[in-house]
RNA sequence: CGGGGAGUGGCGCAGCCUGGUAGCGCAUCUGCUUUGGGAGCAGAGGGUCGCAAGUUCGAAUCUUGUCUCCCCGACCA
């Protein structure tokens, strides 16, 4: 992609709405326009970012067995009055009354609906076990949204539906989010910590929440040092297999988060061991039993002829708090530095002197040999000078930048920059090339 | 929902107290000179001052109402 051709209007003032440092930069990196209290527009390298997000999100909930699907934004209000949350929901639901005075409503969760797709359909125990996710747009009416689009109204989630004959069986579901979610991060370049944490409003009796450590966190949050740096399970985990020990091993330490939180049991922990910070919620899964399938008789024919309301969990990934979260995680005084993996383009190529002959062909001779090693580099072709070129590349944080100009070109060299590191070597076009292909730089 | 603050060219702000031709920086456009860490000079365009009533000869400025946005707290992926 060339700048020239594409959109990204970064701006060199921060917008005053904006507190810390994942909002400043979002929108200053033009990833984001707002357009009310909590409702974003996703500008194109906002929405590259995004849809990395969400792509990783999918293959790992792929790999662990879940099956992907779309429900609507919009819903009708019955479903809801038959699980009895429609009233229970309060302000928070956005309800919409259509043409016909038919009442609705901008799903804020898919619990209810989901399960009366379940009902519709399966009917036997043979049927189980199933899980279900969608990744779609859901809005609560917060009463202050804030933070960007870390609490926006309007978000991004993937949510996950478990199915199951009984607790134990429901049990293994849960496990393999568990376990899918560690993966998840990891792969995104965050450490999450799973936490014991309360159920709220969806119910249910076993619920971990994933916390992303940061200052900037909305939640206290109390855990055992060593589980921040525990790796994640692996992307060759058999998610056929027996889950439990690698989930007892990460909720074996003590962690949770202030809503759980018992001091006295933390106090059991080595002092040196003891950590209480601040931190983002990027997930969260349930248990919840049969709150929905019971009230909305989804049941199921066990082999004995008796009729059981389904058990089911349900588990949700924030898509787009996880773009502000990452930056949170991952930012310095210049700007975002991006993960490998979310980042919306591998490499950026900086022309330090537009016009010039000997320049620009270097840059396209970079420009060809990057599309066709099939990564998408982004080069700066814009009349800028080299200084505003420098700031806006460190600023959207690619994790190289192929610095090319008249005074390297003399020597035969190209400046290759790694964001993260800040490190720059001076090397002939072929030799950064080569060590672009070392570092693994590759599409997602 | 309680408390605090703000709405003035695209962005960031001043002006308001003490009513009298709407201003600054950045950005944009044109020209020239520049060109390796957000260039310089010269010129140009762009605002019914959130909205509505009121006071006044006259309102960005005073009064009342209203809408929106932001911040702190209580609640939430």
């Amino acid at each position: 992609m060339r700048v020239s051709k594409y959109f990204l209007p970064t701006l060199k003032e921060t917008p005053s709405e904006a507190q810390i440092a994942s909002h400043r930069l979002m929108l200053r990196a033009g990833m984001v326009r707002q357009e009310a209290a909590g409702i974003y527009s996703w500008l194109p390298l906002g929405f590259k970012v995004l849809q990395n997000i969400e792509q990783i999100v999918r293959e790992e909930q792929n790999r662990a067995g879940a099956v992907e699907m779309l429900m609507p934004t919009i819903q009708p209000a019955e479903l809801w009055k038959e699980s009895g949350r429609y009233d229970a929901y309060g302000k928070e639901m956005l309800r919409i009354t259509d043409r016909h005075k038919r009442e609705m409503l901008y799903g804020p969760t898919n619990e209810e609906m989901l399960t009366a797709i379940f009902r519709t359909f399966c009917r036997s125990y043979k049927d189980l076990p199933k899980l279900l996710y969608h990744i779609q747009w859901k809005f609560r009416d917060e009463v202050r949204p804030r933070f960007g689009v870390m609490r926006g109204r309007e978000f991004l989630m993937k949510d996950t539906y478990s199915f199951d004959v009984d607790e134990a069986a429901a049990r293994r579901s849960y496990n393999r989010m568990f376990i899918a979610y560690l993966n998840t991060f990891a792969r995104m370049g965050l450490k999450a910590v799973p936490m014991r944490a309360e159920t709220g409003p969806i119910g249910g009796d076993l619920s971990h929440e994933f916390i992303i450590l940061a200052d900037t966190g909305e939640s206290a949050v109390f855990c055992h040092k060593d589980l921040v740096d525990m790796p994640a399970p692996g992307l060759d985990v058999d998610f056929d297999g027996d889950l439990q020990p690698l989930v007892d091993e990460r909720t074996a330490l003590y962690a949770a988060t202030e809503d759980v939180h018992d001091e006295a049991v933390f106090m059991e922990v080595p002092e040196d061991k003891r950590l209480s910070a601040r931190g983002i919620e990027v997930g969260q899964v349930f248990y919840f039993g049969t709150k929905y399938s019971a009230p909305m008789r989804a049941n199921v024919t066990l082999a004995d002829g008796s009729e059981q309301p389904v058990h089911m969990g349900s588990y949700g990934v924030g898509v787009s708090r996880i773009a502000g979260a990452i930056i949170e995680a991952s930012h310095d005084e210049d700007g975002i530095i991006w993960p490998m993996a979310i980042a919306p383009f591998k490499v950026g190529i900086i022309n330090l002197r537009q016009g010039d002959e000997a320049t620009g062909a270097a840059c396209e001779e970079a420009y060809a040999a990057l599309v066709k090693a099939g990564l998408d580099p982004l080069y700066d072709d814009s009349e800028n000078r080299a200084g505003a070129k420098f700031s806006r590349m460190d600023l959207i944080g690619l994790p190289w930048q192929l610095i090319i100009g008249p005074r390297g070109l003399k020597e035969g060299t190209v400046e290759i920059k790694e964001r993260a590191s800040g490190e720059r070597q001076n090397l002939s076009l072929d030799a950064a090339l080569n060590l672009l292909r070392s570092k693994n730089v590759s599409a997602i």
